[in-house]
RNA sequence: GCCGGAGUGGCGGAAUUGGUAGACGCUCACGACUUAAAAUCGUGUACCCUCGGGGUGUGCGGGUUCGAUUCCCGCCUCCGGCACCA
């Protein structure tokens, strides 16, 4: 038995003396930058779903600095956020402190696991040296015109109290508290996002090392819709409602009109209806209803004493008021036709409205999925042709355009909450909006006396006057301090940048280190972030390329996901289920060499594993094999069979570590002990390999077997081991012998051996001889089969 | 409903330009060591049968092929994303 606790220890604190992880900035190496994401230090300290992250990217950083490399390997916090403004307000105490304590906790179970990162390079998003440059990059943003000023309804968390993106919902609810989320009207800081919706979407074909389901989600998310808008003039208003279709084919069927509660055109409307109080009174509901309540019934207003012009059959056609129409997608109306579309027939019979089929077709209606080449009826000259071909026509036959829409929204970007960045803007009752000059930034938070949000649309930053009231930077004259907060996504969206140069204080990034390390070439961490963090990150990149502050259209090369670890027999670990694994435990009980090394083998790294209690003794007993061979080691070479496992093994662990298949090289690694094991002798160069191989997985122990071999470096800083394709080749190969397709048995030759000399062996082979008489030889092929009919 | 991913022993999983299915690990059984147990070491561990042999088998049903976990067609189930998206 090995003392993994001495070890551990020991190791630990001469790594940290002699800084073996510094970032190696020798020019004349290859660059890696191997980014994992990272993370909210919250009071709960590290969970195993962190310590598998850690771990598969490490493993990845370990090899690569092994293989030459200048490895960049860094870490840090994203400490804002509410978890310790909640624990700042219940104990009045800064939320600084709670984070500081929680970083220092989690720094420390972070160190346990043997993580080689460079930590001279730690950043901390609510550090002020940290966010000037995130207000400096929002500064960019107002500058460019990418964030403006909003007083749409936005998603408003009640509990939370402040206002949510849409990536921050889960079906209607808040993604943190589970809150029911209510459209409430406020003044808000939003970004323009959508202006970069088609790159976000074209450029994801560029990332061909992103896991396909990683960029799904993501184009999901942008949800790009080729279509059209469709003019429809309002009597007696005067104005014209543009409505969004993908199918003007059923024009024809249009029996209403609907429009959002949130369009501004119901403004437009009210001064002409009959009924406005009733308007208004939908109007106000609309608004204030739970998102998750929404009534899918499909409710609606009709607007007495306005009617809309049908643009072909000049026909007067009612206008509804109707929630089910969202005012943040396409124009916010549409037209309904009730024949050929669900929603469009429910709420057709609801109001008792025409329902007119205009695509041929048999079976009841609605008719949803007709067949593009399906006929036109009811239209007029437009009988007859193909709904596909009838599209153009009639878009353009009622003055259409054709335009194209996105599910993605513009990113609400404000906070009603204290702890975050402060938007750094005045606001000055002479010169508008004016950003703060970078001279002043950061714009620092303020200590205030209660932390506790207001409810409204500012923050707990309005109570503090002497904070408030600042000069406006243009005229001087009186201004006030923006008092809204930044949104936790915001200092994530570029941290990446920061480790290349954490410690400018004159420029975000050095544009020469910039060059040197970006993109990041591997980017490590969970699934959960795919639509929100990546989105937000891929999006600032390219603004920031824009403005010249990077060299490059994406920021993250390669992505690997981490899939998630369950509890002991599936489903999710919870504290109230009292089944959380703590992996300062498990490295306390056993060592963080074994936890490394099961972690790494228990599944493929992108997959959903349940933690196994038991089947972690594997990965000790491995080790102490390992460890054990130390004693039998002898200066002899290798015999041809083993020299060709050390290659052969050498070359697959070599390839699985670098596309993180750490489970099969690790079993790799388990059949080169095993042979090594059986071995009479284990010779010293095979030996010095397998540490050499291991050290990435076990990075403490094999320090240890490394010393034991008579090195005096770290075995961190020695060349991982070169495989030789050659030396890897098999003398001898197993061939199978199939009679009429079903295998019958296997003769062994040297490799390359031809047909003949196959045919030979199998005739030396009573029962295979027996077998295949009398028949011919339908396939050979060298060193895999032979095939008899 | 739309889009993506996946279904292999008691369990986690391995193998895909089509070529011996079940590597490696866990579990379990038996044996060695021990007064005994643990640990360790050794052997075995997909299923079935009439067991020195034979048959079946990679979610289900078809197909292509000398040969299919791998390719094609049609289903089922599970996981993830989106969803009143016009």
């Amino acid at each position: 038995m090995y003392d993994h606790r001495a070890i551990e220890e020991e190791w630990r604190r001469t790594w940290e003396q002699n800084s073996i992880y510094r970032t190696d900035e020798d020019s004349g190496k290859k660059k890696c930058y191997a980014l994992v994401m990272f993370p909210y230090p919250s009071g709960s300290g590290l969970h195993v779903g962190h310590a598998r992250v850690y771990i598969g990217a490490d493993i990845y950083a370990r090899m690569m600095r092994m293989r030459g490399y200048q490895v960049l390997h860094p870490m840090g916090w994203d400490a804002f956020g509410l978890p310790a403004e909640e624990y700042a307000i219940k104990n009045k105490q800064h939320p600084q402190e709670a984070t500081a304590r929680n970083i220092a906790v989690f720094k420390d179970q972070i160190s346990r696991l043997g993580l080689s990162y460079d930590w001279d390079r730690e950043i901390n998003t609510t550090d002020p040296s940290f966010y000037k440059w995130t207000q400096w990059i929002f500064i960019q943003l107002f500058k460019k015109g990418l964030a403006y000023e909003s007083n749409m309804p936005v998603n408003w968390c009640p509990s939370c109290k402040t206002g949510l993106a849409n990536e921050d919902l889960d079906a209607g609810t808040c993604e943190r508290c589970g809150s029911a989320v209510e459209r409430k009207p406020m003044r808000q800081w939003v970004l323009r996002i959508t202006d970069y919706a088609d790159r976000l979407l074209d450029d994801l074909d560029t990332l061909d090392d992103w896991s396909d389901s990683v960029k799904e989600v993501q184009r999901n998310w942008i949800g790009r819709s080729d279509g059209y808008t469709i003019p429809f003039a309002i009597e007696p208003v005067g104005s014209v409602v543009d409505v969004f279709t993908t199918r003007p084919d059923t024009l024809f069927g249009c029996s209403f009109i609907a429009i959002s509660p949130e369009s501004t055109l119901v403004d437009t409307l009210l001064k002409h209806a009959e009924n406005k109080e009733e308007i208004e009174a939908y109007r106000t509901r609309a608004h204030t209803a739970k998102a998750a309540e929404t009534d899918k019934a499909q409710t609606g207003v009709l607007a007495q004493g306005i009617s809309a012009v049908h643009p072909l059959t000049k026909k007067n056609i009612p206008v509804f008021i109707a929630d089910f129409v969202l005012g943040g997608y396409g124009t916010g109306a549409v037209f309904g036709s009730p024949a050929h579309d669900a929603r469009d027939f429910a709420f057709a019979v609801r109001y008792n409205l025409s329902i007119t089929q205009v695509i041929a077709g048999d079976g009841d209606l609605p008719l949803i999925n007709t067949p593009v080449d399906a006929p036109l009826i009811h239209s007029g000259e437009y009988d007859g042709t193909p709904s596909e071909q009838a599209k153009p026509l009639l878009a353009n036959a009622a003055g259409g355009k054709k335009i194209t829409v996105y599910r993605l929204q513009d990113w609400v970007f404000s906070r009603q909450r204290y702890w975050g960045e402060p938007i750094p803007l005045i606001h000055c009752g002479k010169c508008g909006v004016v950003p703060v000059p970078d001279k002043d930034l950061p714009v620092t938070l303020p200590d205030v006396a209660s932390y506790e949000p207001t409810g409204t649309a500012e923050s707990p930053l309005a109570a503090i006057e002497e904070w408030v009231n600042a000069p406006c930077p243009q005229c001087g004259g009186a201004g006030k301090r923006e008092t809204n907060t930044m949104p936790q996504w915001a200092g994530s969206s570029w941290y990446h940048l920061r480790y290349i140069d954490p410690h400018n204080s004159t420029v975000l990034v050095d544009s020469e280190k910039e060059k040197q390390w970006m993109p990041v070439d591997i980017y490590t961490g969970g699934m959960e972030h795919a639509a929100r963090h990546l989105i937000y990150a891929r999006f600032w990149h390219k603004v920031m390329l824009d403005i010249g502050v990077v060299s490059t259209a994406e920021p993250y090369a390669a992505l690997r996901t981490v899939g998630i670890v369950q509890a002991e027999g599936g489903g999710k670990m919870s504290k109230r289920l009292g089944n959380v694994v703590d992996p300062v435990a498990v490295v306390d009980a056993i060592g963080a060499d074994a936890l490394r090394v099961y972690i790494a083998h228990i599944a493929p790294f992108s997959q959903t594993v349940a933690w196994d209690s038991r089947a972690i003794a594997g990965p000790r007993r491995f080790l102490e094999r390992v460890y054990a061979l130390r004693d039998r080691v002898q200066d002899s070479a290798p015999d041809r069979a083993l020299l060709q496992l050390q290659h052969e093994t050498i070359l697959s662990v070599t390839d699985d570590i670098a596309v993180y298949r750490f489970n099969t090289a690790v079993s790799s690694l388990m059949i080169l002990t095993n042979a090594l094991y059986d071995a009479d002798t284990v010779p010293k160069e095979t030996y010095t390999a397998l540490i050499q191989m291991l050290a990435p997985f076990a990075p403490y122990i094999t320090e240890v077997l490394w010393r034991d071999l008579g090195h005096n470096e770290s075995v961190h800083l020695s060349h991982f081991p070169q495989g030789n394709a050659e030396s890897a080749q098999r003398d001898t190969v197993v061939i199978a012998v199939q009679v009429l397709g079903k295998t019958r048995g296997t003769v062994t030759v040297s490799r390359g051996s031809n047909q003949e000399i196959v045919l030979r062996s199998i005739a030396e082979n009573t029962a295979l001889a027996n077998r295949t008489k009398g028949l011919a030889v339908k396939v050979f092929v060298e060193d895999r089969i032979i095939s008899f009919v």
